[in-house]
DNA sequence: TGACAAACTTACTAACCAGTAAGTAAAATA
DNA sequence: TATTTTACTTACTGGTTAGTAAGTTTGTCA
C-alpha cells in the first residue's frame, strides 16, 4: 500500500502496474493479487487509508487545538513535505486528473476525499476570519476551493518548473490572507 | 492532432493510444504512424500547435488592446470554455501531472508552455495593478503562479465535484483582485 | 500514358497489462 | 502429530500497447 500510494502520487493510476510494485518488493505480481484481488481494490484501500489518516490528524488535539493560522500552516506543510521527497503530488489531485478513466468505486472515494479536505479548510478559514486573523471577501467555501485547487495545481507545476513555484503559491496565499490591504 | 489534443485533456498521456485515435477516424493505427512516427512526435506537435495558438492570440489586437481586467476575463474564459465541453483539463496541467513519465522532448515542451502562460499572466497582473484596477500584495510573479495553479487544479477538481467548483475559483479570484478590502 | 509519390491497409512483433489456476512451503492450530 | 490456513510461486491467458515492414490504391504531374 505504501508503494501503491507513492506510485499513484508519482505516476498516476494509469502510470503504474502490479509489476512495478512486485519488483520493488521482490515478489511476483500474483502475490499482490492474493492481498488485493484487483487494482481497483488496491487503490481503494490506499485512498481509504489516506482519508482515515486525515480524519485522525484533524481530530487529534495536536492539530485541533491549534490557532486557525497554525492550522493553515500545518495544512500547507503537508503539501510542502509531500512534495519535498521526490516530485510527488497530492493524492486527490492525482486521482482527479485521471478521474475520467477511473472505476466507479474510485471516483466515489476521490469525491469523498476531496470533500473532506474542502470541508476542513472551509471551517478553518471561517474560524480565522471570525477571529480577525484572516482577511478575505466572499464565501469561505469559494476561498477553500481556490486554495485547495492552487495547492494541487501548484504541486504539479512544481514538477515541471521546480519547487520554487509551489513556495510561490504558499507565499502568495499568506500575503493575501494575512496582510490587510 | 485535434483528437490527440482532446484525449490528452480528457485522459492524459498514458490514458490514450493510437488505437483510440484510429478508431475515431475509422483508419488503422499504422495510418497515424505514417504522419507521426511516434507518440512522442504526435504529442510534441500538439503542444507546439497549442503554444503557437496562444502566442497568436495574445499578439492579436483583439486581445492585445483589451484592458487588464478584460484580458483576465478572456483568460478565465479559455479555461471555462475548455471545461464546458466535457470535463477537459488545461493541456499544461494534464502534462504536468504525468511529467515524471514523459519523454524528454515533451518535458521541455511542457515547461516552455507553462512559462509562456505564466509570463503573459504576470505582465497582465502588473499592468492591472499599475492601472489601479487590480489589488494584491506581493510579487506579480507569485500571484501569477497562484492563479495559474488554481485554474489547473480547479479544472481537475471540477471533474470530480462538478463545474461549480471551477466557477468558485474564478469568482474568488475576481473578489480577491477587484474588490478593495 | 507512365512514373512517382502520398496516404493509406494488411499483417505482424515484442513488450506489457490485469488477472487466474494450480501447486507448494511454512507456520498456526486442533 | 495431523490438519488447515497463510502467503506465496510457477505458469499461464487474453487483451492492449507502440511501433514496423511490405504491399496497395489513388491522385498528380511530366
Amino acid at each position: 500500500m505504501d508503494l501503491a500510494e507513492s506510485f499513484l502520487q508519482e505516476k498516476g493510476f494509469n502510470g503504474f502496474s502490479y509489476a512495478h510494485i512486485a519488483k520493488e518488493l521482490d515478489v511476483k505480481n500474483a502475490a499482490i493479487h492474493y492481498h488485493f484481488p484487483s487494482k481497483e481494490a488496491l487503490v481503494s484501500a490506499v485512498i481509504q487509508r489516506y482519508r482515515d489518516r486525515f480524519k485522525l490528524w484533524i481530530n487529534n488535539s495536536r492539530v485541533r487545538d491549534l490557532s486557525p493560522q497554525e492550522k493553515l500552516d500545518w495544512f500547507f506543510g503537508i503539501y510542502t513535505n509531500t512534495r519535498a521527497d521526490n516530485g510527488k503530488v497530492c493524492l486527490a489531485g492525482s486521482l482527479e486528473t485521471e478521474f475520467n478513466s477511473l472505476p466507479d468505486s474510485l471516483r466515489e472515494q476521490t469525491q469523498a476525499l476531496t470533500r473532506e479536505l474542502l470541508a476542513w479548510l472551509q471551517t478553518t478559514l471561517e474560524d480565522g476570519r471570525d477571529a480577525g486573523v484572516f482577511h478575505f471577501g466572499g464565501e469561505p467555501a469559494d476561498k477553500a476551493v481556490l486554495i485547495l485547487s492552487s495547492l494541487q495545481g501548484g504541486l504539479q507545476m512544481a514538477r515541471a518548473l521546480g519547487s520554487g513555484k509551489f513556495r510561490a503559491v504558499v507565499q502568495q496565499h499568506k500575503q493575501d490572507l494575512l496582510v490587510p490591504a
